[in-house]
DNA sequence: TATTGTTATACTCTATAACTATA
DNA sequence: TATAGTTATAGAGTATAACAATA
């Protein structure tokens, strides 16, 4: 246990505040568009987007989950949605029957196309038009190191499922 | 208009994932944090927190939503919420009887300093203890800059109300 | 006994459009 | 006629707990 500060200095504050404002005015910006030109949440974008880069474009659900989603139930309804528009399939895992693949189909990758000229126009006029290249190098130094102190960092109450096994006694 | 270009470089993608995977991560945390501390949503605190540090601890209505908040009812669903637990509290404006100025009350402000340590120290485990102080000014220096300029970017379809003027027409 | 994923359910939040009242 | 705010309503998303099946 460190012994946390009793406050932020000005600096830190400043570097907070315009970290998730400006995270939240591009989000914003980015779901309208999607929305827009694919009718497309930015959670399943991110999802289409991640089997789009993945080997094959499968990804078993556990794994597909990584820093999108934050529940598992919410994963489920996502994939459901998304496999009723057909953007998707699912299917049990050969290796272990008790994981789903989930695989991105050709009219998935069509949808991913189709949204992502406008997607970059979005991100080109409004993050990196304000930045110099030797800036956005920086940011994704520092945003990166942050990003992968949080992933490993210990979830405070997060862990969903694998906390749980204390309720299952209390029961009996 | 300027001629996007086709798509985006390594840097950029990495800026870009990294920006938005790190403030969903921190937001979540801290979202957590603030409902288990003071069942607070991370909207409302930005609320409080705005409140409190507005001269008189007054802000109307409009000039509240700033950032924090993309409509109209949407803000009006959050203040009334925070009026039921007498976080805030509401009246019309002297100066003008169309507006609501909303003022935080003793009660919020006792919920904000209740919040507050654990806030902070989320932060400084999760985001800061990864970055130099030098990372953080530097940080600050450029997300805000982005921040800013997205602020007075022509939001491509938002300006909820100013833009509706056609359509009272087309009802006629 | 632990893990993978689904379901049911309840809740929070957001957005649109129609509306009222003041400027 | 434009602006400030509310309401009704509908939809998207999220999380928890209980569940089934596999390892």
């Amino acid at each position: 246990m460190s012994s946390a500060p009793r406050s932020l200095d000005a600096v830190q504050l400043g570097a907070y505040f315009a970290l998730i404002e400006a995270s939240s005015l591009l989000r914003h910006a980015v779901d309208q568009q999607l929305h827009e030109a694919g009718d497309l949440s930015y959670v399943q974008f991110q999802l289409l987007a991640t089997l789009g880069d993945a080997p094959g474009g499968s990804r078993r659900m556990t794994d597909l989950a990584d820093g999108v989603v934050y529940s598992r139930s919410g994963l489920t309804y996502q994939a459901q949605t998304l496999e009723k528009r057909g953007l998707v399939s699912r299917a049990p895992s050969r290796d272990d029957e008790r994981s789903i693949t989930v695989t991105i189909t050709d009219e998935g990758r069509a949808v991913l196309a189709q949204v992502f000229p406008g997607h970059v126009a979005v991100l080109e006029e409004l993050l990196f038009a304000a930045l110099s290249p030797s800036d956005v190098e920086t940011l994704a130094e520092i945003l990166t190191r942050a990003r992968d102190h949080m992933r490993q960092a210990p979830p405070r109450s997060a862990a969903p499922r694998r906390r749980r096994k204390a309720a299952r006694a209390a029961r009996a």
